[in-house]
RNA sequence: GUCCCCUUCGUCUAGAGGCCUAGGACACCGCCCUUUCACGGCGGCGACACGGGUUCGAAUCCCGUAGGGGACGCCA
């Protein structure tokens, strides 16, 4: 061991459900952690709990983590594939004398708590097998392996995030290691896997905390050297309950689904509970650079969608064109009912620059998209029927008088004989700008129409001002 | 019920006894830019949960109170 011993980190979600959130963010910290320091971001499956695990779950986990760009190192671990290993700690405890088998049926057990609840006492196992002799135990009865606890003196946890934390050992009881079927419990499987993997940073979520107390006798008792805990505040929903499927405890793929960026959503997950001084934009580089466990609050926060947007939108603007085509086409591919062309793609690639000036999610910028390759002729909403007046039709074909004569067709041309149009006539250039945005986009609010004018082309632009002066 | 943790603008937060007339970001409101909407710029609104100590001096340290959260499973 050199004193610079390599840091190790994990990720260890239960496949019961997707990655959501809180989980997300869990990940992001250890992998951040582990890459600062140079180390390795280990995952691990917890799948003891049979019932409860399924393939599907651990597709979503594995997916969510790799859209997020959380790449673990080496294989994932299967803790239920480890079993045979963690009976083995647990009949090595029991020799040890730091453990016993329980003969207490579940009935008996459940009787044991309505009593205490209701004589006001702490909930805890009463020990009625601790010093039992195993010759009184009935028969038929499969036995679970219980842990021998420290009754005495307090345990004393100093933990990354929260500080230091006392508990007196008689809080403790004797939990369970491994359960009647000879698999293990979570506290079991949880310490033994931490220690073979060589984990040498735990961050989980904080309502692990009291269980770490439970974690660090099992250490003890097998004489192995703990890591080092780092316990994180949970996220909470905006309303400051926790997280519920309503709100924020959605799977990452609902936020990708919602139009978000992984490096959006990685940017706000971080500065939820995390600070730089007065950082807010972080690239993932310097997130690598800057992160450490000091700096994470240790309250819970909630989770607010309007910044996660305000981000997102900043992201946008960032983004590789591209890139954001790509985004966007399957997206309106959906609304049209049909593929788009590569003469498409590459018009909305030439518009991008302009769209994404005005987009907070991928959705609302597949949205503000649609118009561009949408055919003749274009529907109108609302606002933009309502402006195109027979007024405003007039004008409409007034510029197209114009435009029929232009030299080229830049924006920079169109805007010039507009705005030399406006000069003459004495109108507002508002007043010929909008209903000709109506009559490109069928929108009130679009890119600078010039702009829109041109990456639509002669014949397409002529074609939509026909389509809403025609019968004026 | 028992134990543990937490508490700065609406939200995320800066703050390590004097740098605090408490700073930044999002949101909101106004102004500017402007062909629309955004972006951007400028300004405004807005917080140390409460009560006691300690100290020349407390958002910062200590003790209570209140509120919030978590744990107490043969779930993880």
């Amino acid at each position: 061991m050199s004193a610079a011993s390599k840091i190790v980190t994990r990720f260890a979600p239960s496949p019961t459900g997707f990655l959501h959130i809180g989980g997300a963010r869990t990940a992001l910290f250890n992998w951040l952690y582990s890459r600062r320091h140079g180390g390795t971001f280990l995952l691990r499956i917890e799948d003891t709990d049979r019932a409860r695990s399924t393939q599907e779950a651990v597709d979503a986990i594995l997916d969510g983590l790799s859209w997020l760009g959380l790449q673990w190192d080496g294989d994932a671990i299967s803790q239920f594939e480890r079993k045979d290993r963690h009976a083995e700690v647990a009949r090595e405890m029991l020799a040890k004398g730091r453990a016993y088998y329980c003969y207490a049926s579940q009935e008996e057990l459940d009787a044991m708590r309505e009593r205490q609840k209701a004589e006001g006492l702490p909930l805890r196992y009463d020990g009625r097998w601790r010093d039992r002799d195993p010759s009184e135990a009935p028969a038929g009865v499969k036995p679970v392996i219980r842990l021998k606890a420290q009754t005495e003196g307090e345990t004393v946890l100093q933990d990354s995030v929260q500080g230091e934390v006392r508990v007196r050992n008689d809080q403790l009881d004797d939990m369970v290691l491994l359960r009647g079927d000879g698999t293990p419990t979570y506290m079991l499987a949880v310490v033994v896997d931490d220690h073979d993997m060589g984990v040498t940073q735990v961050i989980r979520g904080d309502d692990h905390l009291t269980n770490t107390f439970r974690q660090l006798q099992i250490y003890d008792a097998m004489g192995w050297e703990a890591p080092k805990f780092a316990h994180i505040p949970l996220i909470h929903g905006p309303d400051g309950a926790k997280l519920s499927k309503r709100h924020g405890a959605l799977g990452v793929d609902a936020y990708r689904d919602m139009g978000y960026l992984p490096e959006a959503l990685r940017n706000y997950l971080l500065r939820l509970g995390w600070s730089h001084g007065d950082d807010e934009i972080i690239s993932t580089d310097q997130a690598i650079e800057w992160f450490n466990l000091e700096s994470i609050g240790r309250g819970p926060s909630r989770m607010d969608f309007t910044k996660l947007e305000n981000l997102n939108g900043h992201y946008i603007r960032q983004a590789d064109d591209n890139r954001l085509v790509s985004l966007i086409a399957p997206r309106i591919e959906t609304k049209l009912g049909r593929t788009l062309e590569q003469a498409e793609r590459d018009l909305l690639l030439r518009a991008m620059n302009g769209l994404k000036q005005r987009a907070k999610t991928i959705v609302e910028l597949a949205d503000s998209a649609v118009f561009y390759v949408a055919r003749r002729p274009l529907g109108l909403d609302e606002k933009a029927a309502a402006l195109l007046t027979p007024e405003a039709k007039a004008q409409l074909s007034d510029l197209a008088a114009l435009f029929a004569d232009a030299p080229d067709w830049t924006a920079a041309t169109l805007e010039g004989l507009v705005r030399e149009h406006a000069e003459r006539t004495g109108l507002k250039l508002g007043k010929l700008a909008q209903p000709l945005r109506a009559a490109l986009s069928g929108s009130t609010v679009s890119p600078p129409i010039f702009e829109v004018a041109e990456i639509l082309g002669k014949a397409e632009a002529f074609g939509r001002i026909e389509d809403v002066t025609k019968g004026a």
